[in-house]
DNA sequence: GTCTAACCGAGACGGTACGTCTCGTCTTCTG
DNA sequence: CAGAAGACGAGACGTACCGTCTCGGTTAGAC
């Protein structure tokens, strides 16, 4: 049943976006009464998240392998894919819900944002300690650097979303992130 | 007439943003009836896109002096600020509206954000003539990285958009952008 | 557009009763939109008296000839015959939702029970006026020996609600409310 | 069980009337659950019939003295007393569901309405058996002239129902109903 | 000086989605 | 295995806006 409404969710907010998905058409589609999404939920904004994180959230995880910039680059180059497609509607959808709905707006953070920030954050951290990357970034800044282009490109959309954007998008942060470790050695 | 309606339109979005945004309330503030407004604009998003544009879409401009790099980074600190605060609020009203709505979505990208990532086209490349940065970078994929972020901020507020971290946000993505001074050095 | 609502409102009253007058039903059948009946009246209750008093309230009025009792006599016959058919349905729903909405039961009792006995009292004061009824009843208990009856025949329907019982009833009340004068005037 | 239920059910209807009356309202009261409420009952009406026959229905009986009208009369006046209080809420409640509750409303006459109205005749007969009433009276139209108001007033209440007022009541429509007594002295 | 045309306010209209509330049915899960 | 717990489909409720529309009443410029 929840699951049921769930799957209907997201292939609501993947087809149609925010303005296509309404609690009638979830209880359509999913061939539930409108009752019992209410049951579960407590408005749309709430359905839409759940939908989300049940159905997309999880598939987007982090390679690791010997080189943490890689990784990330990697990553990046997946998360692009993906929110390229159908994803980027049900992402650009929840955070338009979010901007009129508070409720929204902190699950979204709270279960998608920050715990993805988390992840990205072990990854830099490996990525210090194997002297890809210099040891006083600010973290934070550097994720906002990575992340928020795509997250922009996703809301803003002046542009297509692409892999190879998302390299060249990678390439040109981590470019003033590495150590100056061998010049300062010739110099020495 | 028109230009009340748009202050009191700008002043909703501000004050209340989306959710507080309605053709109703814009015609009580403003003082005219709802039908002055459709008159005008043909749905809320043109009206809210107009309100911003006339309002508050000119308060930013570029400072022009000797180093390219310091006036994009000066700038990026000024957005920051007056993105941070009521402004911030209209900016994502409109993102939102845009999701449902492709009408607002391309008067919003037209009437601003491409004007805008013109003019830094235009400093970045002036940073280029006068080798504060690199010939060879991808000018799309920096003002992204650049102004990206900001935007991510504004829609998905997991920290506050203040100055200070647009500063070192600008710092973080000019660190890789600079022309190879160093390679004078390993030839000598 | 009101007349429209009104007369469907009241026909469905007549037709269904209580639970095939719903709001939707109305608008359907009056070819308007929910909102415009919300529009007019507050709530179900309140559109359902409204469709009562315009359309059929009206149409039952007291004859004046030389005799009061007979005047009584004959309206309580022709309520009688109005009230035993659709109308008595639409009374009846209107007594139900009152129970359960006072405001229902207030504008029944001020627009249409109130005024009715009124009249009644009118008519039964010309009767002691003319020497036809005694000159010490109390008139409410009268009124309500006269009319209640009929009320409880329509909410409570142990037996249809013809003239010919009404004119019964009719007699076997006013037949306690004669002046005993020639009696006494013969024992003078 | 249900005696608790079907305790809780009169309490409900004697407290808050028909709208308070809700078949959840009665399981949480209670101490049961829906579906044993459902289990014994069909619908909500079958179980407010069966509260009010269950607990208050029998509470009203006939004295009997010498006096038939004198009987009458002061159950009327006992009647009003009661219906006045707690119980005209619960039959005004039953009632109104049967207007849109068919079963309800045959439950409520063959289980209630019927039963006293033959207890009512008997007692006439034993009057007109005394001599107290006269013999040609249409037994249904006296029963109706007396009760059918105090029904009115539970329903339609315009004025309170009081013990008084069914004295004054019980008089007026007596009055007429005297054998001719007059006559004798006519004849004299 | 009139006339005509556009703009004004006011607000009714048909729609659509919302979130709430009960209903009466039905499936567990538990003691 | 009875009964509590409670999920389920259904559908009406009243609210809030949407965007369209008709209506008189003012200005203003054109004749």
């Amino acid at each position: 049943m929840k699951i049921a409404i769930l799957k209907a969710a997201n292939e609501l907010l993947e087809e149609r976006g925010l303005s296509g998905f309404t609690i009638d058409a979830v209880a359509t589609r999913s061939g539930t009464a409108r009752s019992s999404i209410y049951r579960w939920w407590p408005n749309r904004g709430a359905l839409a998240m759940a939908g989300f994180l049940a159905e997309t959230a999880q598939k987007i995880s982090y390679p690791t392998t010997s080189s943490a910039v890689a990784d990330v680059k990697s990553q990046m180059m997946r998360v692009a894919e993906v929110y390229g497609q159908k994803v980027g509607r049900t992402i650009s959808a929840l955070v338009a819900q979010g901007q009129s709905d508070p409720e929204t707006l902190r699950a979204l953070l709270e279960g998608y944002v920050l715990p993805r920030r988390e992840e990205a954050k072990k990854a830099l951290l490996r990525g210090i300690a194997n002297r890809e990357l210099r040891a006083d970034i600010d973290l934070d800044v550097v994720i906002d650097a990575l992340y928020g282009p795509i997250w922009y490109r996703i809301l803003v959309p002046h542009a297509p979303l692409t892999p190879a954007w998302a390299g060249s998008l990678a390439d040109c942060v981590f470019d003033g992130l590495r150590p100056p470790a061998a010049v300062s050695v010739r110099m020495a």
